[in-house]
RNA sequence: CGGGGUGUGGCGCAGUUGGCUAGCGCGCGUCGUUUGGGACGAUGAGGUCGGAGGUUCGAGUCCUCUCACCCCGACCA
């Protein structure tokens, strides 16, 4: 990509309705754009991390057995009452509207429903359990406020996945491969370290949920750390019985902010007993299915790495979920694209910043745009190129052939 | 939904007890000089002050209504 073609530019300072430090370098980075509260467009930079975050979490679905679909936006009336969540006085948050001819229908601001009456037409048999769905899609949900940039928007795009297991046993395994699914998608996107299993409420039909909290001032929600163990519990269970229950001792917790990148939980048969989700088991018996909820909102994912690893600055992307792997930075008073073109041809993803403006400017938005490596061309430098990191501040010199290889790995 | 605050060129802001042609910085166009950390000079374009109504000789400024945005709280499958 040649930075003269992004039609985004950076801008200086942070809009004044942005209080939060995700939303202001997206936007001054030329990531995101406001179309109201609670409401970002992703621009061209945007969808690139957006779509690399999106990567790794089809491979980790994938990797234990989902299979991604994706399911409609409009909500057929009939099919949520029958889990009694259609009533604007059960759930608040739905956005409604309304056909020509009357009829009235909701837009997804979650997808058990929608799963459990598709899957209810393929699920005859055990022989057709396990089976773990998933898709990527924008969701809706009529916050009272939205708040913290893109961590709580009205419009948001999601991963749910929902596992349909024959037994609890069954169940429980997948869990455990979920659970470890998505540790390695938060290691994967950066942010590994900071992210704690958050052992959180489980409604009816489990003790617990489970969230995985990232460590950030900026989170909404207050959790307490084990950080030997490397577990925590959220404030909402934080007592005594349940501390006991997990082994862990009051002693060793610190209370952090943070907030919440991914959830998982038991649902049991919730669903699909409204559903009359049954399959036949060898016995020839019938048995509900027994199911589980997955999921992760990309955008906040997106954000709580900027939040993260940003620095005064900017942003820092991991390479793994970068727009680009290299920003290529022409300051030469000739400047030419041969470079350019051989990273193009080894497949190597690069921003080439072919602008003609001042090298101040060049250099300020790399830091702000944040991409991991950083290669400049300059008449001092002769025909090397020098590199340099974004996390880090030494600055090396290579040859085109011995910068190639680097980035090659 | 309760409380607090803010709306003035693309972005960030100033605008006094109502008074003349609504300013400043950044950005943008043109010319020239510059060229390793958001260069400098000259010159130019761009706003009718969130919207509607009202008071007044006169409203960005006062009043009423309204819309949007931000913060705190409540809410958060």
């Amino acid at each position: 990509m040649r930075q003269s073609q992004l039609f985004t530019h950076t801008l200086k300072e942070s809009p004044k309705d942005e209080v939060s430090l995700n939303a202001q370098l997206l936007i001054r980075g030329g990531y995101i754009y406001k179309e109201m509260a609670g409401v970002y467009s992703f621009l061209p930079l945007g969808l690139r991390v957006l779509n690399k975050i999106e990567g790794i979490i089809r491979e980790e679905m994938n990797a234990i057995g989902g299979t991604e679909m994706r399911t409609s936006v409009f909500q057929n009336k009939e099919v949520w009452e029958k889990s009694n969540r259609w009533d604007d006085n059960i759930v608040n948050n739905w956005f409604k509207t309304k056909l020509k001819n009357g009829t009235e229908v909701g837009l997804s601001f979650t997808n058990e429903e929608a799963y459990s009456n598709i899957l209810k037409q393929y699920i005859n048999s055990y022989k057709d359990l396990p089976v773990y769905p998933y898709d990527f899609k924008t969701i809706f949900r009529n916050e009272a406020r939205s708040k913290s940039g893109i961590f709580r928007s009205r419009e948001f795009y999601w991963k749910a996945l929902y596992s349909f297991s024959k037994d609890e046993t069954e169940h429980n395994e997948f869990y455990e491969k979920a659970k470890q699914a998505y540790q390695n998608i938060f290691k994967r996107a950066g942010i590994g370290d900071l992210t704690y299993l958050t052992f959180a409420s489980g409604g009816s039909f489990s003790k617990f949920s489970h969230e995985f909290q990232t460590l950030t001032e900026a989170g909404e929600d207050i959790i307490y750390v084990d950080e030997k163990k490397g577990i925590a519990v959220n404030k909402e269970v934080n007592t005594d019985e349940v501390l006991k229950d997990l082994g862990l001792n009051k002693k060793n917790l610190v209370e952090k902010k943070a907030v919440e990148v991914g959830n998982i939980f038991s649902l049991g048969t919730k669903f699909s007993d409204p559903f009359d989700l049954k399959y036949t088991n060898k016995e020839g018996k019938e048995e509900l299915v027994v199911m589980g909820s997955y999921g992760i909102g990309l955008g906040r994912l997106m954000g709580t790495i900027v939040e993260v690893l940003a620095d005064d600055r900017g942003i820092i992307w991991p390479e793994t979920v970068a727009p680009y792997k290299v920003h290529l930075i022409d300051l030469r008073k000739k400047q030419d694209d041969k470079l350019y073109q051989i990273l193009q041809n080894d497949k190597i993803e690069v921003i080439y910043d072919d602008r003609e403006i001042s090298a101040g400017i060049k250099l300020k938005d790399a830091d702000l745009i944040g991409i991991p490596y950083r290669l400049v061309l300059s008449d001092k430098l002769g025909d090397k190129v020098e590199l340099k990191m974004r996390n880090e501040d030494n600055i090396k010199v290579y040859s085109i052939e011995e910068v190639i290889e680097i980035l090659k790995k």
